[in-house]
RNA sequence: GCCCCCAUCGUCUAGAGGCCUAGGACAACAGCCUUUCACGCUGCCAACACGGGUUCGAAUCCCAUUGGGGGUACCA
């Protein structure tokens, strides 16, 4: 019987989850899905100086927020707690022990001061830097010493200087690496908490992870990783490093790209749905075709065998046509909801909160294929609620357009609504279509001044259901400010 | 510098020796639809980095080259 999958997020706490996590994330979580596996939540707390205030709050707000829902992790705990590293220390504290017990790492005494000179001196004679493995074979008595001086050593693992050491990657293959070019690195820190690399074997090793998924980032130091699980005598789980997430100059994905962490495209109002369908899609696809997928077929169809080797560049603008995909998919109640949330935060603050959700709900279906972020919806509607509309007379008019003809169409159409009992889109369409005939000029010529009227936009939704959403009383006095406007009275 | 990875349209990708005159999508462009915008639809531009092999046959396999990326911390 083949053991049941387990994968695990392991961010820090430095901040707002990047949108490469995330998509790192999504993957680990559709691989433990589509396995039936287990899919663990773990907090890789390990550097208090990069530690930032409330971060693991926000990563469990964003992966809930995406639906990417844990087995086990720091919240809802798990047979193989707790998930957080800093709770964890005794672990990693005696774990180190027996590597210095068995020899398979040491104390190093060396200072701070000590490895940057040593560092600056390597970089200047173009060697390469590294640490030298000054202390690797200190005698006990030159131990006792160091330890005499008040110095607290760091552990460090007593890298293997022969031999290779071959990464078996589900996505890249086979990797051999020469293990005399592996450093022996830092396991256990001054402060006593353990770097990185311990840490990560321990709890990989005690959460019974299966498959590590990680960034290509980490491939270096694959394996000096593998060597910490043989020298500690754990099974090695199985790896695969996904290809890189960069920018549009080619270089890792970063602030001067535009929106890195999730958080910020949440607050622009992409969909949830839309980054997941789009973040899968970068680095793996299910056929030559395929764009729109849901999560219940990405579960279904998701297989590390398909994931690329090839690094992705992150395309903002098939992101926002993925998002308008999903927007135009959704229903008028559920838009309603959604947008009422950004156009409450972000529309003109003279409009008067809260804003009327029947009223939104009206508007919700002219714009819904006009947005590609829910953000969007504020800058389509401000019209529907200002009282006093401003904008330049000079609207009215353009080369096949006067400012007489703009008159006159205002002029009919006051009249001619003012008459009207019923402000229906039908009604209203038949009327103003009779009128351009009437007044002898083209429907556009009567649209255009009356659209610009009654929304101060060239640009807005069809103009008779604009209309029809915006009321008798309102149309009539923007019209009748038109009027004044064009200083026809 | 050293180690590792990668290499198909501008971008995301399909392609696992003949189905490739290289497919889809975003973007761009040109149209259609239309009261504006948008949606939708149609069309169009556009790629196998380079050079050697292997093979009857190579985008697909191998080797160099070049290019790009990652790593090289008491950060993850």
């Amino acid at each position: 019987m083949t053991q049941q999958v387990r994968t695990r997020f392991a961010p820090s706490p430095t901040g707002f989850v990047h949108v490469g996590s995330i998509r790192t994330a999504l993957f680990q979580w559709l691989f433990a899905r589509q396995t039936g596996g287990v899919f663990v939540l773990r907090i890789e707390d390990t550097d208090a100086t990069r530690e930032v205030e409330g971060a693991v709050q926000a990563i469990m707000d964003d992966l809930r927020w995406l639906n990417l829902l844990w087995d086990e992790g720091p919240d809802i705990g798990g047979k193989f707690g707790p998930y957080i590293q800093s709770q964890r220390l005794e672990k990693y504290k005696a774990a180190a022990e027996i590597l210095l017990a068995h020899g398979a790492a040491y104390k190093c005494y060396c200072s701070k001061e000590r490895l940057e000179a040593l560092r600056a001196q390597q970089v200047q004679n173009k060697l390469p830097p590294g640490y030298d493995r000054c202390c690797r074979n200190l005698t006990p008595e030159q131990q006792a010493e160091k330890e005499k001086e008040g110095i607290t050593p760091v552990v460090r693992f007593k890298t293997p200087l022969q031999g290779q050491t071959v990464v078996h990657d589900i996505i890249l293959g086979d990797v051999t690496f020469n293990n005399n070019i592996v450093e022996d690195l830092v396991l256990m820190k001054s402060d006593g908490y353990p770097t990185y690399h311990l840490a990560n074997i321990v709890d990989d090793h005690d959460m019974e992870i299966t498959h590590v998924l990680r960034g290509e980032e980490w491939m270096s130091s694959t394996p000096c990783h593998i060597m910490l699980h043989n020298a500690m005598g754990y099974e090695v789980p199985q790896f695969a490093h996904l290809p890189m997430l960069l920018g549009s100059d080619h270089a890792k994905l970063g602030k001067r790209h535009g929106s890195t962490s999730i958080r910020q495209f949440r607050e622009q109002g992409y969909l949830p749905e839309a980054m997941i369908n789009f973040l899968a899609l970068l680095g793996w696809s299910l056929d030559d075709k395929t764009e729109v997928i849901s999560r219940e077929d990405l579960v279904t169809h998701f297989s590390l065998e398909r994931v690329s080797k090839t690094a992705a560049i992150f395309n903002y603008e098939k992101l926002q046509w993925m998002n308008g995909v999903y927007i135009r998919g959704l229903s008028i109640d559920e838009l309603t909801e959604k947008v009422f949330p950004f156009m409450e935060k972000y529309l003109p603050p003279e409009i008067k909160r809260p804003l009327d959700i029947e009223y939104v709900r009206q508007i919700a279906p002219l714009i819904r294929e006009r947005i590609s972020t829910l953000k969007d919806a504020a800058d389509y509607t401000g019209f529907f609620f200002l009282n006093e509309l401003s904008y330049d007379a000079a609207m009215f008019t353009d080369k096949k357009m006067t400012a007489e003809v703009a008159l006159t169409a205002l002029k009919g159409a006051e009249a001619k609504l003012s008459a009207l009992e019923n402000f229906s889109t039908d009604l209203l369409e038949t009327t103003l279509r009779h009128l351009a005939e009437e007044l002898g000029i083209k429907a556009g010529q009567l649209f255009n001044p009356l659209r610009v009227a009654t929304t101060a936009r060239d640009a807005a939704p069809p103009l008779f259901e604009t209309m029809a959403v915006l009321g008798k009383e309102r149309c009539l006095k923007r019209i009748r400010a038109a009027l004044v406007k064009l200083g026809g009275n």
